[in-house]
RNA sequence: GUGGUUGUAGCUCAGCUGGUUAGAGCGUCGGUUUGUGGUACCGAAAGUCGCCGGUUCGAACCCGGUCUUCCACCCCA
């Protein structure tokens, strides 16, 4: 090894045991989202970089992975470009293309350049992996996996209440019970912002509220006004910092705080509606909770804003968001085309389940039997057990070698594999199989019919 | 992007204040005679001590840079 290979960090290389637990993720999920009636695209793993530039915010913007152009990139920017040195502005005649940031803003554009061939509501699902020029930590990656579930052309509340089911039917079926959905609205924040008089402040003001659960009331008023909030505003936010209680209380706070603004009633209303909708139709093993301080993706969510919470006793970001967009595709031209949908982050429900031995124990793929290999005549039968067996939709394999049965025995130990069968010498004299059950130790003598049975 | 942290055999880690051939457990491989494992015994291989440079008679250990790990911000799945 004259160099050690490494990959960059924030990527992981994935062992078979890894894929296949990755792959009960996808496929309970996929399975979940095919069953709420949605239907899978897919798109590029890059767009050009204007599809993606711009969409997410500054900081979004720094994120982005961008594609150096191909050729003799340098020669094409322009000298006064090039002699200021601003990495931000040479960045745009270097590089036209970029890996993709997420999976809704592709979409949107799928749909503004497809929207001739789409009959809306249009109910899409994907599945895809997604790049960020982050920072890694537990549960963060520089490459990941989104799983998306969105409606575009409905404005139904239907919609939101059937995302929070869809969000509960999920992590059931992975056995990942007592997740949180917590859900807010946007318009409920414009209205408060509205009330105490910070509408032109209103990301500064949401960005300090989040922050409630994790540095306290103190700080956060402390931020709200270096922010330029007015004390009187702050007073009136009062009875929110101690906001708790069912979801009823919790509205009737809201209600009487935001009793001025339309905006604000607007998004009480939404609320309301989800949650008689998830009252009355129940959901299995997850939790509906209102939580204002919420305020995730505000750059483009205008309604509802999701995020779910790992069950309680798991240190782990959220590993689900999602929100409804009024105008998802308006930056594509394409008007009046309200969107809302929901995000699964496969990876970190891969962290979660690991943690807490959720996966089940049957999921690790191997084949069933393995043939010994005696030498060549052996072989050549074996290989004829073998072809029937896989004909009858039996996974088996022969070990390729003559080598000791001890190390083939071994062999069949390390993956796994419930099923030997010895087809030597005597064996072939009396057309007959020894099985072997790796499990229990039992051996029988069994002809091909009766090993094609026992098999299947 | 800011601040901190980590990096020694495949894995988990030892390695005293810089001093001769860098260690352990697990794993791997081979053997314990010929067709039987997962639990025995014997033996072996395997490390440019993340990488580059510096200080020193001498560096895994000190200094600088760089990459990586994890953490806190930021932001997010």
């Amino acid at each position: 090894m004259a160099q050690k290979p490494s990959i960059p960090k924030g990527t992981r290389d994935f062992n078979p045991q890894e894929v296949a637990k990755r792959n009960y993720i996808f496929n309970t999920i996929r399975s979940q989202f095919e069953i709420f009636g949605f239907q899978p695209i897919e798109t590029p793993s890059f767009e050009n970089s204007d599809t993606l530039m711009g969409k997410y915010g500054e900081e979004g913007d720094r994120l982005i992975f961008k594609i150096l152009n191909s050729g003799d990139y340098l020669s094409k920017v322009k000298d006064e470009l090039y002699q200021i040195k601003d990495s931000n502005k040479i960045t745009s005649s270097i590089s036209e293309k970029a890996l993709r940031y997420d999976l809704t803003v592709p979409f949107a554009r799928y749909v503004v350049q497809h929207q001739n061939e789409i009959d809306f509501p249009f109910k899409r699902y994907q599945i895809q992996p997604v790049w960020r020029a982050d920072r890694p930590q537990k549960g963060r990656f520089r490459e990941f996996f989104q799983c998306d579930a969105d409606v575009v052309g409905s404005n139904s509340l239907w919609q939101e209440v059937e995302f929070v089911q869809l969000y509960d039917a999920v992590f059931t079926a992975l056995g990942l019970h007592g997740v949180t959905i917590k859900i807010n609205n946007r318009k409920i924040l414009s209205g408060i912002a509205e009330v105490i008089g910070a509408q032109d402040k209103l990301i500064d003001f949401t960005v300090a509220l989040d922050k409630l659960d994790k540095i306290g009331e103190a700080k956060v008023k402390e931020e709200m006004l270096s922010k330029g909030i007015p004390q009187s505003g702050i007073d009136t936010l009062q009875p929110l910092f101690s906001l708790s209680g069912d979801f009823g209380t919790q509205v009737s706070e809201l209600k009487s705080i935001l009793e001025t603004s339309e905006e604000g009633k607007k998004g009480i209303e939404e609320l309301e509606f989800i949650n008689t909708g998830i009252e009355t139709l129940g959901l299995e093993t997850a939790t509906l909770q209102l939580d204002v301080t919420l305020a995730r993706g505000l750059n483009y969510y205008t309604g509802a804003i999701f995020e779910v919470a790992a069950p309680e006793g798991v240190t782990m970001g959220s590993i689900g968001g999602g929100g409804r967009y009024d105008d998802l595709t308006g930056i594509f031209g394409l008007k009046d085309m309200s969107g809302v949908g929901i995000s699964f982050g496969l990876d970190r429900i891969a962290l979660v389940l690991e943690d807490l031995g959720l996966f089940p124990v049957t999921i690790t793929n191997t084949v069933k039997v393995l043939f010994i290999n005696f030498g060549e005549a052996e072989a050549m039968a074996s290989m004829k057990a073998v072809k029937a067996l896989r004909t009858h939709g039996v996974s088996a394999e022969l070990f390729p070698d003559k080598k000791k049965t001890i190390k083939q025995f071994n062999y069949a130990n390390k993956r796994d594999i419930p099923f030997v069968v010895l087809l030597g010498e005597s064996e072939l004299a009396s057309n007959t199989y020894t099985l072997k059950n790796m499990g229990s130790g039992e051996q029988q003598q069994v002809s091909l019919e009766q090993l094609i049975s026992a098999l299947q």
